[in-house]
RNA sequence: GCGAAAGUGGCGGAAUUGGCAGACGCACCAGACUUAGGAUCUGGCGGGUAAAACCGUGGGGGUUCGAGUCCCCCCUUUCGCACCA
């Protein structure tokens, strides 16, 4: 190959872009998206008659906003990474790629610039399609989900209406999550912890009564919880999210009657809990200050009303201060009583702010004794403390009085006291008969609660699936029939962020007469939450030019599950509960069979710099496409491989890059080198007998091989993938150097065969092919240009992407010799370099030849150990 | 407050089961090749010492021949949940 010194001074200067040993990344990627370009078969997975077996790798599908992100890339090159292995591997691999593309930013993009929505949707989603194409992803383009067309979007329609038939798509008037910023509803996954906005971080969002439509995710709510246990292969973190969104709580309804006067609003109060053991030591009851019944109660006193605003207003402002958790307590006394239905005594009817009006039923029993927060509050308003759960600590003799220090006592692994009939029996069997007994007296029952509601999806905005439904005066809610599908998204409309939904100010799409009697109607103007469309948009990827059903079973049948999903962990809740809820929906449906929709979950870190999130504001922001220019495409992709494990943060440093483009073009020149070396060390005879260089290099392919192979199976550490070609190469160069002498060196030059001390019998040229085969054969999933260029430059010509990925050999991986670490008394006072094959006497033999340790145990009596790599040798000399 | 994960050189991070702590890379230092070097190649690089010894994985105990790894207590950071009755 040409030496770069004899090409280096001026007369190379002019010629450097062509030489063959400089790596210029532009060229070469350019070339492969080019030849890529033209055969657009490439990537597409095959028929679900492929004799391959399947393989369905999905990343997360991108909301179009104009500009991939470093997070993007960074998870595509896993996805990417993982659907090239696949193919290696021999799999029939479906990686499909589409756009997220209804949603908040086109309206308000098309506020701030005057372009309507879809015009600035599909620009976008040219702009990032170049973008990823450009960093070399192998999507299957054939299969393209646009979310935002109406070949797509009819589907969400579609399914809105089997909803309807199913009874779990449903219309109700309710209190809902308004931010003032969207200007609409927010479902209640999309209010943050401390109150505000998931999109407005900064904006409370308001309560408003609006009519909406729900989704009846609460109908599966035991199996979402349920089913969690047959993913195995889903982070713990995930599966907890979720178990804790869920919420499920296993307790009883009681009914306490008004005392006295019935309540204009009725003549009793029902609470929820689940502690029905703890009921005579009930003192209290607690209302939510939103209780409806607590108007009633208090009607004619204005100056209880005014208390009870204020406590309202202080959870409002509470909220706005970010102080979630620790609320101070407040209650006022409504002066009202209620008689406990076990035992008939009349207890004080409070409001308090502790109480949630969306969980439960709005109102508890307070039983101070036994929960810490009517505890905290008994103790404030100086209500009554009634021990009638034993309370005892492990290892406490039974007997005795109760002790007032361990109050509230809140086990279940107790007996009761003070309770009529039910004393002296065990708490959690009292739970169970009290409930019973509740139940057959008619004033309670055992039941389940759920955290979770229902799923409002109903949006006052313009750019999202338009809900087909019609509102006639004579006939009611009238669903648009199928036929009429679908109800087409009405262009040049006039968006502004006041004044509700924008497609309610457009005559000839909200006016229409009504299916059912012909009359003059009204259509629904509120579109449809993004988040449904995102519940299904990876069925329609098996076949999305279906225009008669939104997706073919047996297809569907072939490829799912899908096999691995990655995306950020922010979608662990709503995306990820939305998507299984309607799997379960569509499996009812009779459309899929499998119960739920994704095998295997991972969960890739955030991309950040200098310990924060890439943001405008911080100025922090890394442009991928100002990498690609400087570094090409395989080297930014393989720096967000090899910069962190993939499930932890990555904390991006331009320096990194820089040494990451380093290996690449490091790679790049030594296979330019050697695709067909001509230095006359390579021709030197051999006798069979590798020499120990040679050796050294075979065994790092091997061990290469095994390490990368077992990292896709299973920990998933591309960084230690990469680090491990990294070696490779080193080794190679080293190779390379005993070979033919050091290129940088004119003396060494010309040195020909093996460096002394070798056997004298060089690798031949074959070891070099297939080292360089193998070597690029790795490369492919990480540096996926590189490898197709080097691939071809070897003088392959079959299709690297189907190209079977090397194999192992477990001896040829072995190492040959161990060290061992002699220590004496504990201490290691040795090294020792053992063939790795030597008997136990062997080593011993040897460790007691050692001179440090014949030093070491001269005129001692003594215990030595020799340790290494789980092998332990135990001498003892006296 | 509850729950989970994490804490290793100047930095990103290695070290599947307890077995040479710091792989690989960055930064840095030295050398080579150079008209030049922000290119390339070679070597060095936890602290400490002339070299050893010795000390080193947030802190403190413990188990073990041997602990980053296992056990107990504490500290810090990040994430999730936060009055869910």
């Amino acid at each position: 190959m040409a030496d770069s010194k004899t090409s280096s001074s001026d007369a190379g200067r002019a010629e450097a872009v062509a030489r063959p040993d400089r790596y210029d990344p532009q060229s070469i990627e350019q070339k492969w998206t080019e030849r890529w370009a033209q055969n657009p078969a490439l990537y597409c997975a095959e028929p679900s008659t492929s004799a391959r077996k399947k393989y369905y790798v999905l990343e997360m599908l991108p909301y179009p906003s104009g500009a991939l992100h470093m997070g993007h890339v960074r998870n595509y090159a896993i996805g990417d990474a993982l659907a090239r292995y696949m193919w290696m591997q021999g799999y029939n691999v479906l990686h499909p790629m589409g756009w997220d593309s209804f949603g908040l930013p086109a309206e308000n993009a098309a506020i701030a610039n005057q372009t309507p929505p879809r015009e600035w949707t599909l620009g976008n989603i040219e702009k990032m399609k170049r973008q990823m194409n450009r960093m070399g992803f192998s999507y299957d383009w054939s299969k393209e989900v646009t979310t935002c067309l109406p070949e797509y979007y009819r589907w969400n329609q579609w399914f809105f209406l089997k909803f309807y038939e199913r009874g779990l798509a449903y219309r109700k008037k309710s209190k809902v999550n308004w931010c003032p910023k969207c200007a609409t509803v927010l479902a209640n996954e999309q209010v943050l912890s401390s109150g505000c906005c998931w999109r407005h971080e900064d904006t409370v969002v308001e309560q408003r009564e609006l009519e909406q439509w729900f989704l009846r995710i609460t109908d599966y709510a035991d199996e979402l919880l349920r089913d969690l246990d047959n993913l195995p292969d889903w982070p713990d973190k995930v599966k907890t999210m979720q178990r804790n969104w869920i919420g499920r709580s296993e307790g009883a309804l009681v009914d306490f009657n008004l005392d006295g006067l019935a309540g204009p609003g009725g003549d009793k109060i029902t609470v929820f809990t689940t502690r029905i053991d703890t009921i005579y030591g009930a003192t209290s009851l607690q209302l939510a200050p939103e209780h409806p019944l607590v108007t009633d109660l208090i009607a004619n006193d204005p100056g209880l009303l005014a208390k009870v605003e204020d406590l309202m207003q202080e959870q409002v402002r509470a909220k706005e201060a970010g102080d979630v958790g620790g609320i101070e307590k407040h209650g006022v006394d409504t002066g009202h009583f209620a008689i406990n239905p076990f035992n008939g005594e009349r207890v004080p009817i409070w409001v308090a702010n502790y109480v949630l009006l969306d969980y439960g039923t709005g109102a508890i029993m307070s039983v101070p004794a036994h929960d810490e927060r009517d505890y905290e509050f008994a103790k404030k308003f100086d209500l009554d403390i009634r021990v009638v759960i034993y309370p005892r600590r492990e290892g406490d003799a039974p007997g005795g009085e109760p002790n007032e220090p361990l109050l509230p006592f809140v086990e279940t692994n107790s007996l009761l006291i003070n309770s009529g009939q039910w004393s002296g029996m065990p708490s959690g069997d009292a739970i169970e008969k009290m409930s019973q007994h509740a139940e057959e007296h008619g004033f309670g029952k055992a039941t389940v609660t759920y955290r979770l509601k229902d799923w409002g999806i109903s949006r006052q905005r313009y750019w999202g699936t338009p809900i087909p439904m019609i509102y006639c005066a004579g006939c009611g809610i009238v669903p648009v029939p199928e036929k009429d599908l679908p109800v087409l998204l009405p262009e040049n409309v006039e968006i502004t962020l006041a004044g509700g939904s924008p497609l309610g100010k457009v005559p000839e799409f909200a006016n229409v007469s009504c299916p059912q009697c012909g009359g003059a109607a009204r259509r629904e103007t509120d579109t449809m939450d993004t988040f449904v469309d995102s519940s299904w948009y990876f069925y329609r990827y098996t076949d999305p030019t279906l225009s008669d059903k939104p997706l073919d079973s047996d297809i569907v049948g072939y490829w799912f599950p899908i096999d691995q999903y990655i995306g950020g962990v922010e979608h662990a809740i709503l995306h990820l509960i939305y998507s299984r809820f309607w799997t379960k929906v569509m499996r009812d449906m009779g459309l899929v069979r499998n119960a739920e929709p994704v095998e295997r979950l991972f969960t890739q870190g955030m991309v950040i710099k200098g310990g924060a999130k890439m943001s405008k504001s911080l100025g922090n922001v890394v442009s991928p496409d100002e990498m690609v220019a400087r570094y090409g495409a395989d080297a930014t992709r393989m720096y967000t491989l090899f910069a962190a494990p993939p499930d932890r943060d990555l904390d991006w440093q331009d320096a990194g890059v820089e040494g990451v483009s380093r290996f690449v073009s490091r790679v790049y020149r030594f296979v330019a080198r050697n695709a067909k070396p001509d230095h006359p060390g390579w021709n030197a005879s051999h006798d069979g007998e590798m020499s120990p260089a040679a050796r050294r290099m075979q065994r790092a392919v091997h061990q290469t091989i095994k390490h990368i192979t077992e990292d896709f199976g299973g920990r998933w550490h591309f960084n230690t993938s990469v680090s491990f070609l990294m070696s490779l190469v080193n080794e190679l160069y080293a190779y390379e150097e005993s070979v033919q002498g050091d290129k940088n060196h004119p003396s060494k030059q010309g040195v020909s065969g093996a460096p002394a001390g070798s056997d004298g019998a060089p690798a031949p040229l074959a070891l070099m092919a297939e080292v360089q085969r193998k070597l690029v054969l790795m490369l492919a999933p990480f540096a996926p240009y590189l490898a197709h260029e080097l691939w071809e430059m070897l003088g392959e010509t079959s299709d690297l992407l189907r190209a079977p990925w090397p194999q192992y050999d477990p001896e040829l991986a072995k190492e040959e010799e161990v060290e061992y670490a002699i220590q004496v008394n504990g201490k290691i006072r040795s090294r020792i370099v053992v063939a790795a094959d030597a008997t136990e006497d062997q080593v011993r033999e040897r460790a007691l030849a050692d001179e440090k340790v014949k030093a070491a145990i001269a005129g001692k009596e003594m215990v030595k150990v020799m340790v290494v790599k789980g092998r332990l040798v135990n001498i003892v000399v006296k």
